[in-house]
DNA sequence: ATTATTTCTGCAAGCGCTTGCAGAAATAAA
DNA sequence: TTTATTTCTGCAAGCGCTTGCAGAAATAAT
């Protein structure tokens, strides 16, 4: 193994000197910097980035701590943030809590006391004063898909509101005023922004949103066919469901199918995520794009924006969903 | 932050006892091993992993190198690696080389400079010879999906050709003697196993296996597509079609429905991987599930077992698929 | 009781890198 | 030319943990 040392006598330097160019956080003079960077190449040198971490009393990786990557909206979250850490040469650290909310918070305390200054949370069940004082003890904690306004310019998150909002008016222009619900049961903000943002503009219309059919189930595919099937039971006058979810959707889609309704001649549906299940399934479905790739993005270069001197990106920011037209929703 | 040396201190012992009890590698008298633990216990005190790692000149991560983590493949195989390493208390680093090849083989170099001993690669295409030097390199380098002979003991791969003839046999058993194939067009050994072994059961059955069609595609929902539409060029005597995975057999099942072939009624279709798209589609995809998170957990055992001093699992070990039974496969 | 063994424990050096401090060298000012 | 500044560079300590070595303590053997 090579270290600073080999470099520091091929260059005729001392350990500091070398340290101090490929850190490049001190001043160095040209001529013994080009001597330094020659024995690098030379040598094919890397810093160790354990005694780094240890010098400098933090990581070089970042931390992601997701519910569970074996469902496709996270793993492309993951994937997302291991590209744009990459690019950053810095490495990222995967913690799985299976989707328990205590998981999610002992692994960001394990994080912590293993150094890890950077912390992308994705969390969206538990207390927010729990939250908050992570927040507090970690400078570079990033919270994803969950909006707490006293850390607003920590959360990267979706406009849930505006996504609602978008999916309704679609489905209003297309001529569906009768819309109903299917939401999820998890006791996050996200479904009420998006059913509230849709009822916005469903008043607009001069609809009574006050007693439209809702059904909430597990946001999962087996959801989704139970919601529907409440809401089934409840009225048969819904023309177009605007789901919480891809999976709810297609779950939906499904036991509607099954039951020998068209797709989307009788109903119409719209689903939000835009995952790889919505082109496989089929009428395709009409979906909300939720820009993952693009957050991911930005959590990254936010935490790590946090945690160095020069902060550039300070202020708050929410994406925008897409709506992304397929074959689910009839239209005029 | 609490070191070794508050913990010493608050048991009055030195940093080397400490140390000693809790690398559990040395023998320390039952009593002050008391002492130290109700002081490691009372202190919260937690090892800091970068200065072991230098210490040790050792990582006390794992890294996971993989093609992409937003197909849900890859996704549950980190999933799964995670959960497992995480009850043997190390972390794991996952690296994304999005596909391609060179990614993968340079993002082990770097694991490796990192200081990282264990490794689990998945990478089916570049040169067995790379991959055996990298073998020799890294004494803990575990290679998923794929086997190559010299090193058999440290692949953890599926049975393909034992996976191709359960597929195979299911459908003939069910009397679909014509048999289509739509395989992967990876020059990877996984689609030739696979059909090699649908082969042998077909040949038992009396039917000449020399003639039969093939259709080779990207191994996507679109190469589906793609490959059902040369198999129905060709021919449309077929009956059952076999394809190399979920999303190939989906594809192919869209593109068949769309053009109003009914399924399973004229042509059944058996899948390969299980994902959760096989329980989405209609009908939902009868296929051969691939124990992916078992193949999980035995990789990383493996992986540390390999780079431990006694060794256990050393023997080589092939993982069988097994049939689920859904409804794309027309039965007697 | 004395010596030989065995079992524990602590010392101190070292893993590779960073950084405050101070002296050396170079430049500017007087 | 001398003195004051500024710019570089190296020294050495330290980040928290591990471990070979040797001395101390405990146990066994004589």
């Amino acid at each position: 193994m090579i270290t600073l040392k080999h470099v520091a006598e091929l260059a005729g330097v001392s350990t500091s000197t070398v340290s101090r160019v490929v850190s490049g956080k001190d001043v160095v003079s040209k001529s013994v910097k080009d001597k330094v960077e020659k024995a690098i190449k030379k040598t094919g040198y890397i810093p160790n980035v354990n005694a780094r971490a240890l010098a400098n009393k933090n990581s070089t990786s970042i931390g992601l701590v997701t519910p569970d990557l074996s469902l496709a909206f996270f793993g492309t979250l993951a994937a997302g943030v291991i590209d744009a850490a990459d690019e950053l040469g810095v490495t990222v650290d995967i913690c799985n809590s299976r989707g328990k909310d205590q998981n999610n918070l002992n692994a960001v305390k394990t994080l912590i006391k293993r150094g890890f200054n950077n912390i992308l949370l994705d969390e969206s069940h538990c207390d927010e004063s729990k939250i908050l004082e992570l927040c507090a003890e970690v400078p570079g904690l990033v919270l994803m898909n969950r909006f707490i306004p006293q850390i607003a310019e920590r959360c990267v998150c979706v406009d849930n509101v505006t996504g609602g909002n978008m999916a309704a008016s679609y489905l209003l222009d297309n001529l569906h005023n009768n819309i109903a619900f299917i939401t999820s049961n998890s006791e996050i903000a996200d479904p009420f922004d998006r059913i509230h943002g849709a009822k916005i503009v469903m008043a607009k219309h001069g609809i009574d949103t006050n007693n439209c059919l809702v059904a909430q189930a597990a946001p999962t595919i087996d959801g989704g066919k139970q919601a529907v099937l409440e809401l089934l039971n409840k009225s048969d006058e819904f023309t177009a469901i605007l789901a919480y979810n891809d999976n709810m959707a297609v779950g939906a889609m499904n036991e509607l199918q099954d039951r020998g309704v068209r797709i989307p001649d009788e109903i119409s549906v719209i689903g939000f995520d835009d995952l790889a299940i919505s082109t496989v399934c089929r009428p395709a479905l009409t979906t909300m794009h939720y820009p993952i790739r693009e957050m991911a993005d930005y959590a990254v270069k936010l935490s790590l924006d946090l945690t160095s001197s020069k902060k550039t990106l300070g202020t708050s920011h929410k994406f925008i969903p897409k709506l992304i037209e397929r074959s689910s929703v009839s239209k005029i």
